[in-house]
DNA sequence: TATGAATGAGGTTTCATTCAT
DNA sequence: TATGAATGAAACCTCATTCAT
């Protein structure tokens, strides 16, 4: 499990924070949650999986559904919205002469996040619909500081000439669904294929930037 | 429940073959399965919502699971397979002059279809992670007839000069990733925002086109 | 178990709200909650000792608690309550000379129908300290309505001079201790004496008139 | 928690016997035993309440049934036996002229003794009918000794003339009910109501020596 | 001595499903 | 056809107790 292992090490910064069967249980329920779905995973079978007595899940998490949050709750604060944040800034500061090349950052990096967090993005995509607590958090982390800071920074590009005069939402949405489509194509509906990462992304930028029309 | 009725009425061709509970049920778990997912709807729940015994669901669907099945196969089977492939062989038969046509007539087409099934259409993408049946049903109308025939289409509008030279599923993706960026967008993520589906649809059909660059 | 059959054709007014079932989950949980108490007693042990399922006793009764209301509940409300007025309201409305008469027929009345219901008594006074609902329950039916009609029966054997000039709470408590005292001695604390309730009852009127002092 | 305080250096002769985290165990337990019963409190509960470990209890206590025993079996054995014991022997030896004075000593003496236990008390009369062990030691030293010892205070009254002809048995019944009665409904059924207990023990000591009978 | 993570048996409750009526 | 009582497996969770540190 090299993937969750390294993942685990990322969402808690001190990793002696969590005992060793801590560790199991949460990467145990990663998989579970990820393969069959919140709700269709039971704490017996986490249990089982972790190598760990049931009892052991409810010392560390109070409930079920606390176990969900402290998984997919860090991924939303800790990565998501600091990275974001951090990268638009940079872009921002060091003024890249073009979106091209800002958009090629960005594209590259959320990809690489997401390949390495796959299975926490496909509970997290999953369960954010039913569970309020994470649309809370969503809304608060992605909603608000993000939506805020790329309006900025299409404004910015408007001014300097470089961008289409849509309404910074709706280009928001277009490279958003194009991000995710892209993403949710890759790692979910057709992992199988074979995938150049580098061709695909080029290709990727090029239909946000310039759309289908010759 | 307007939007429930007229479903129903759509969804089986015969509508005498339904008695009045089996509507009554089939609506209060579409219901239920939207706002809860199906793992957390109960049958219990639903034979209650439908004011019916909890008996009677099991002698309609041998199963909980035959009673999901029953919801979200004639969707995927009898409306979208069968209207997308009709719409692209209108479009490919009448032969549109430009593309902008096109994508217009089924941003249009889609939207509205997805707007009368916005319940069935959130309890199809959330479970078809976690059915096989559904998935594979979803390969075979979506994944084979409908891609098949797009990338003809394509093809065609690429021969004609009229489209850019990137990879037809590239392509694909890009112009589906937009349709539902918006769709979910408009109907799942805010649906409390006041939508001007005729101009935002303008605005979507724009970005698919020419892209966000200036 | 013919006090429990008897018990059960009281407690509930038309018999044929019960299942067979029913009834028997009723009877095993009176038996064990009196032998153990309500929070040792199990609802697999109940469900065992009824005969059925586990789950047939949350199809009636939503939860333990609830099973535990609704066995105490109507002693409670249906029986003690309306007995003792009715009791006095008769006292008051014949008239008795004396008070002996009275306290006479009081006595033997509460003492047969705790005698009647011995389990559902200890029940009842063992969870009252624990269960808000209970307390609730009987500071109503008891604390308002008995106290007040037994207060004007004191007072009017009190301004008839038959009765001391304490206050009419002392006499109250008096007079209920040493019937509780009797009750519980008999019933619970020394069973297994030999007992004979008519010359014993006579004994505790003459305590309650006259005192211990000759 | 003065009251627990003292009651601990009552109940054990030697208090070196107890660390400091011994002291915080009982009387988290009195506290938590008292309000919610012996059998619906955890001992995880006790252990925060104490501020230890949850091993710690049981470092202490083997079980969580030793821990009751050691809290109220003190009480019975070490207070509720001598106290009385000693008291009635007071009188004998003493012997005061009337019963009177003897039973306003005796009645203050246990008023204020309950008092001071509260908690403790009502632990242990609603644990008694279902720990056996409590049973026996309530029996041996309350039953045997104590009862034994009345009688012979009883029979030693009647014999001077100033007790009523009534069995020794019912005359002790008739005290201990009044008492108890007095004790419960001002320590825990009506502990909200302001309480003269000067003036209501001896209304209490009037009701047990001439009844309600003018 | 004190800790608190770990246990696993057992608690209450839910639930899909069956079946006699 | 429709019912709803009944089921029992399994769900989530609690708890007294143990044991390595």
């Amino acid at each position: 499990m090299n993937e969750l292992d390294n993942l685990i090490g990322d969402l808690y910064e001190y990793d002696d924070e969590l005992t060793a069967k801590q560790r199991k249980i949460i990467i145990a329920a990663i998989e579970a949650f990820a393969e069959k779905g919140y709700a269709s995973t039971s704490t017996s079978e986490i249990a089982k999986n972790a190598g760990v007595a049931e009892g052991t899940i409810f010392r560390h998490y109070k409930t079920k559904k606390d176990l969900l949050i402290s998984i997919v709750g860090p991924m939303v604060q800790k990565f998501i919205a600091p990275f974001v944040i951090r990268d638009m800034e940079k872009v921002l500061n060091q003024d890249h002469e073009s979106i091209d090349d800002f958009l090629r950052a960005m594209l590259k990096n959320r990809i690489a996040f997401v390949s390495k967090n796959k299975l926490l993005f496909k509970i997290l995509i999953q369960e954010i619909p039913f569970q309020p607590e994470l649309k809370d958090l969503f809304k608060r982390h992605i909603g608000m500081k993000v939506v805020e800071k790329a309006t900025l920074i299409i404004q910015h590009y408007q001014e300097k000439g470089q961008l289409v005069d849509l309404p910074p939402a709706t280009i928001i949405r277009g490279i958003v669904s194009s991000i995710f489509g892209y993403i949710i194509t890759r790692n979910l509906l057709l992992p199988e294929l074979d995938w150049d990462d580098e061709v695909e992304i080029e290709r990727t930028i090029h239909f946000i930037l310039h759309g289908i029309k010759k």
